[in-house]
DNA sequence: GTCAATATTCTCATTTTATGGGAATGAGAT
DNA sequence: ATCTCATTCCCATAAAATGAGAATATTGAC
């Protein structure tokens, strides 16, 4: 291991459950001896991806909260998403939230979310937290809009994996159908409801859902809510594939100032 | 320039301004070679900092969203302050945004925000931005705290800088006072009310403001929303005086799982 | 205050890796 | 087909990271 691959590993220690680490436990948990450690952190540190706690432990660094700005500010999706999952949440008129999902490498992670206001029942799917491919509403009906090479590298191909055929018809009715309800299949007593945002010209597989407590949903309310989330996602999509300019021919692209 | 720093080159081209990048365009700006450029994308997209958009320019990664949930759940000062400017929006009663904001190199950045239900103005301070050190409520009350040493870092000694006198003054009265009052000094027409969040053991120099219409501010608003901000600030400072814990005795100290 | 135990930084010879010029390949456009 | 530019590949070289251990700084114990 060498170069940038120590830094992303030093990173890469700091999870929820283990959020503060002083320099010789990271090199222990590294295998590194100690003072490469206190060199990759002292870069880190530098940078703004760590930041020195008290007594000698790291936490992550600011630069984390700017870059996130950015990104939120400079997103295609995130940007168009964040308004519409105001709207979702306003016309919803039920407490619940939205959110805005996407593929990150072998799961599916939440990039915007929005909770109406009296919603006091909180969902799994949260902005950037990754979760699992195959549960979910929210992320059944991404893989359901995979193109096929996509879903069997994720998934494995029919052959070598016919354990997932039954998967395979799932999300082939789901495609079908365009949008994907479920309940309790992430969060016990929590119902799912996501739409497709899909453009393929830009790169984008993503989800546009709403989660809210089962128990309250009656026909005519998931009717409502399917039509509400359905239509949302759609929107969302038209405007990304109207951002969605083909670039000049033989020119290098920047983005203009 | 090599190693690490070259990453860091490749990220910091990317601004509000400036979203999406060619690897050709990278290399001109950074003055590298194009295969150079193109092995370094390369490792910052497999490290999901960066991605692909369309037509071979990169705009930043998810991985920025997924460090900055991290951050937001085990930060001290941003956990323990996210719920506080709930409380201050909800107690204010007038259109308005919370923000808590924090040194972050030589400029304050403010970490988490919140809005009241029908703001319709937006603060220049917003999560993630990093702002003036020497203009608004919202930072000046941080320097007025600062420990010397460290203020004479930021704006120069006073033998050395002796413009900055008559900010020292100001300064000064801002602390003895013990929260910072200002208008239209970041926005026109906008009113900042600072106070300070001073945690030293901890390493912590930081302010909880609020922005509001200044036309909308008689006296009496005004007295009332100093106070909800000085005991909102003092309440974050006394959680996370509370949270300090003096790591144990000649023992590594790890986050406890 | 001293002492002892760690934490942290520093040094430097060595190994490893990144570097970049250029060739090779690919993808469009004309 | 041919031109242009994007992208990858190759490899000798230069450059930088590495790590063992020494040197130094901190910190608590006493």
């Amino acid at each position: 291991m060498a170069g940038f691959s120590r830094f992303l590993a030093v990173l890469r220690l700091f999870t929820d459950s283990a959020s503060a680490w002083s320099v010789p436990d990271m090199a222990d948990a590294l295998g590194v001896p100690a003072s490469t450690a206190y060199r990759t952190v002292r870069d880190l540190v530098a940078a703004g991806f760590l930041e020195a706690a008290q007594d000698g432990a790291y936490r992550l660094g600011p630069a984390f909260i700017e870059y996130d700005r950015l990104l939120r500010m400079t997103d295609p999706l995130v940007h168009a998403g964040a308004g519409a999952l105001r709207d979702v949440v306003m016309q919803a008129q039920t407490p619940c939230v939205a959110l805005l999902s996407r593929l990150y490498n072998d799961q599916v992670m939440c990039v915007a979310d929005e909770a109406a206001r009296e919603t006091v029942f909180r969902s799994s799917y949260e902005r950037g937290r990754p979760m699992p491919l195959v549960q979910g509403a929210t992320s059944k009906i991404i893989l359901a809009h995979l193109p096929a090479r996509q879903l069997n590298r994720l998934i494995g191909a029919p052959k070598s994996a016919p354990v997932n055929d039954a998967l395979r018809r799932e999300l082939a009715e789901i495609r079908r159908r365009g949008y994907c309800a479920t309940a309790s299949e992430i969060d016990p007593g929590l119902a799912g409801i996501a739409a497709p945002v899909i453009v393929r010209e830009a790169g984008i597989f993503a989800s546009l859902s709403l989660v809210a407590d089962d128990s309250r949903l009656d026909e005519s309310q998931r009717r409502r809510l399917v039509l509400l989330v359905v239509s949302a996602a759609s929107l969302v999509s038209e405007e990304l594939r109207h951002r969605h300019i083909p670039p000049p021919l033989h020119t290098s692209i920047r983005s203009v100032k």
